[in-house]
DNA sequence: TAATTACTTGAGAGTTTGTTCAATTGAATC
DNA sequence: GATTCAATTGAACAAACTCTCAAGTAATTA
């Protein structure tokens, strides 16, 4: 049984019948829908999500989002959090790939800063909660 | 070394001298930072990061969302998404448990709609793409 | 009531992830 | 220049994920 012929049968239950024109109406519509996703950079996002849905990394860009527009050092996370300094570095490096955190030597020192769109995703997250 | 160490030498770094009551406080400033992570119930966040952090559920929240307070049923999701239907389910039974979807019956079809909070986030990765 | 339909569920295979350990880089200090 | 230090990188491996296939369930239809 082909996808579209399940369509097919569920137009006909909403509408009483469907045709075949009706059904590529459907599908036309569909497609539509999938165009839109075109414009939100799929792979882009994906990867933001993907990056922040773990603990460790999430832990790390709440504490830079939570020092405001301060910069934060690895020596500065590294007591917060109970995994190793290699960890953390392996974490932040996804973290700025993704576009989440930015990267800055101060010396020996490494600084790191959430970026607007990190900040903007935890206020959205924040603001979303009670809904 | 402990990390504590290496911190100490950084506030050093920073301040010119660091005793071990600026270490201390220093130490209280970023665990208050850890704290206000406990407001944004980490565990849900992160559960919901995940969940749309993966291609085929990701675009299942989209078209869900693109459709506005439409609901669609598998049947039309399917069509679009090249993985079985088994997988399309799966995918919805995590989206559910993360409160990105909600579920309705409608005679032998299953309607899925996306939550306020599912379309809270991606209005937010639409408005930050140009941060 | 037997068959069909629309999905869901569970098991399992292959892949990806997240961590640690060991080695390395680049900068500062001795 | 050798050493120390902060952090990164790569390898390795267990744990988690994502898909498919096969079987199951609840609703409709014959």
């Amino acid at each position: 049984m082909s996808s579209t012929e399940r369509l097919q049968r569920y137009v006909a239950d909403e509408c009483g019948s469907c045709t075949d024109e009706d059904l590529s109406e459907r599908l036309a519509e569909l497609e539509e829908l999938n165009e839109s996703i075109g414009g939100s950079d799929l792979e882009t996002d994906v990867e933001l999500l993907s990056a922040l849905g773990n603990e460790t990394r999430y832990k790390i860009v709440r504490m830079l989002h939570a020092a405001d527009d301060d910069e934060l050092c690895v020596c500065e996370l590294s007591p917060l959090l109970d995994v190793s300094d290699s960890a953390i570095s392996h974490a932040l490096s996804k973290l700025t790939d993704a576009g989440l955190v930015t990267r800055r030597k101060e010396g020996k020192w490494r600084m790191y800063r959430a970026t607007p769109r990190a900040n903007a995703v935890l206020v959205a997250l924040d603001g979303s909660r009670s809904l």
